[in-house]
DNA sequence: TCTCTATTTGCCTATTTTGCGAAATAGACA
DNA sequence: TGTCTATTTCGCAAAATAGGCAAATAGAGA
């Protein structure tokens, strides 16, 4: 198994993302966008007790701000969809390893 | 394609593994994880610039809460290493991901 | 043009996170 | 036991983040 080099890698841009994602409302948001893109409207409806509409707005522009989420507005609304094929697989290996975690002793 | 289930996901459980590896020096402990277990001293000298001693042993224990490390005293040291094995191929893949997260328009 | 709807932004407050120095702890070894 | 070293915790101040209301914006459609 090769040394994986640690110096090359940007951590303020990963840690940008990850921080991105470090919301509950935010995965929700993310995971919703797995199957296919959804206006804000929406999103709103899944978000069911944090669903103030200038919240929900905020917690898309921080996604898009870190790259993950594209916009397109058409007629009346505007829909997001996931950036990149990458972020899906991610999205799938981020839910394998957090039920790994286990607590501490 | 099937549907992803986004109801059956604890997103706060997994809001706080995402916030524990939002930070861009918690993200240089596990990349050099990665390879092999390393005491505290040898971790803070990785971290050339925010390598205060405290704060180092702080993001150990943001890391070790959210269940991603493990640590273990053998003589005068405490080695960490990662937690589980999923782990690593989750790193791999947000190394992926967060190349081709695209800055927004 | 005016109006109506969807969405974003500004502003404020409350909470959380960060980083550091100093003090505390834990345990190895004489 | 006492001392020395590695590491963690405490307490504080600065910075970042979150959430909500109200106001602003953008653009569709009459």
């Amino acid at each position: 198994m090769e040394l994986y080099d640690i110096k090359r890698i940007d951590y303020d841009q990963q840690a940008k993302v990850m921080k991105a994602l470090a919301h509950p409302s935010r995965l929700l948001i993310v995971h919703a966008l797995m199957d296919h893109e959804l206006c804000v409207c929406e999103l709103r409806e899944l978000l069911q007790h944090q669903n103030n509409l200038s919240t929900v707005s905020r917690h898309l522009s921080v996604l898009k701000n870190a790259g993950l989420l594209v916009e397109e507005k058409r007629g009346l609304y505007v829909y997001y969809h996931l950036c990149c094929n990458g972020l899906r697989e991610f999205l799938v290996s981020m839910d394998r390893i957090v039920g790994e975690a286990k607590e501490p002793t």
